[in-house]
DNA sequence: AAGATCAGCAACCGCCTGACC
DNA sequence: TGGTCAGGCGGTTGCTGATCT
């Protein structure tokens, strides 16, 4: 293995570097209204020049619904360090303990403050010094992760409405990729599959919602042509908190008034 | 005021694993 | 049963903006 993946080979023309609002717009859109089954055809689907890998990426570590973002607290620090003891740089399974985290997230925090933070333990602890002067040297807001353009939109929308709201498990909008490392075509499984994943998800089928093609409904929809209709809504739900409000048929008007009321300044 | 330095974080890269054919 | 493919993971890089000098 190590060979390029197909998808992110230079054959294709792909697009790198930051996500600009309009191609998240996109990908959530389509996340939202189709789920995910299969991570390497989205980029067609929702009409992306970005490889399938890179839109997972985007989708797991920043559009993802159940992240809370925002500075750790002090009990998400101890909790990190404690786990990080035990488990060691298996940042995957320290964020499947860490809800609302992800994987990335804690690898930056942990590599940016954590691991800084430890060493300065152990030389002081030795030394009996003073802080290094780097340690107060802060940027403005630094860990609420306001100042950064992309982490300004979604920062001041997730928390508080969060509290109170049942939320679907982590991996609900992945499901369909859990059930296998393929393609899922047969659809029907990867309904199945999405809706045990997720655990809240409604499995009866009710009125069919009309899908651009096979792939992208897979994790929505039954075998007999049939899509899940709650799993949609649920998944539409959760993407109408985020930007706005949209409905199944189409209508976006809420996510670009979303993106733009919420221009980068 | 401007350049240097630093912190935070998004995203890429390469490799591994597991499912499918 | 081996090759191929796609998802997942950890390490690393590079950009952006705040702070310091």
């Amino acid at each position: 293995m190590g060979r390029a993946h197909p998808c992110c080979s230079e054959e294709k023309k792909v697009r790198k570097g930051l996500w600009s609002p309009e191609e998240d717009e996109r990908l959530a859109t389509h996340i939202a209204r189709f789920g995910v089954s299969c991570w390497s055809s989205i980029p067609e689907l929702a009409g992306l020049q970005r490889c399938g890998k890179s839109c997972r990426l985007r989708w797991m570590n920043y559009l993802r619904p159940d992240l809370k973002r925002g500075r750790f607290s002090q009990q998400e620090e101890d909790h990190i360090i404690a786990l990080h003891k035990a488990l060691g740089n298996s940042w995957s399974q320290i964020a499947a303990r860490l809800p609302g985290r992800s994987d990335n997230e804690i690898k930056n925090f942990w590599n940016a403050r954590l691991r800084k933070k430890l060493r300065q333990k152990e030389t002081s602890s030795t030394a009996g010094g003073k802080e290094p002067a780097a340690s107060h040297r802060r940027r403005g807001g630094g860990e609420d992760a306001g100042t950064h353009p992309a982490a300004a939109v979604f920062n001041p929308l997730l928390p508080a409405p969060d509290q109170d709201r049942p939320r679907p498990a982590a991996g609900y909008f992945t499901a369909g990729a859990a059930a296998s490392s393929s393609c899922v075509n047969d659809s029907s499984a990867a309904a199945a599959t999405a809706t045990s994943a997720g655990g809240v998800l409604v499995a009866a089928a009710a009125e069919p919602v009309a899908a651009p093609s096979p792939a992208s409904t897979a994790s929505a929809c039954t075998e007999a042509g049939g899509c899940d209709d709650g799993f949609l809504r649920a998944m539409v739900d959760d993407a109408s908190f985020l930007f706005g409000d949209f409905d199944l048929d189409g209508n976006q008007d809420g996510l670009t008034s979303f993106w733009e009321s919420h221009a980068f300044s």
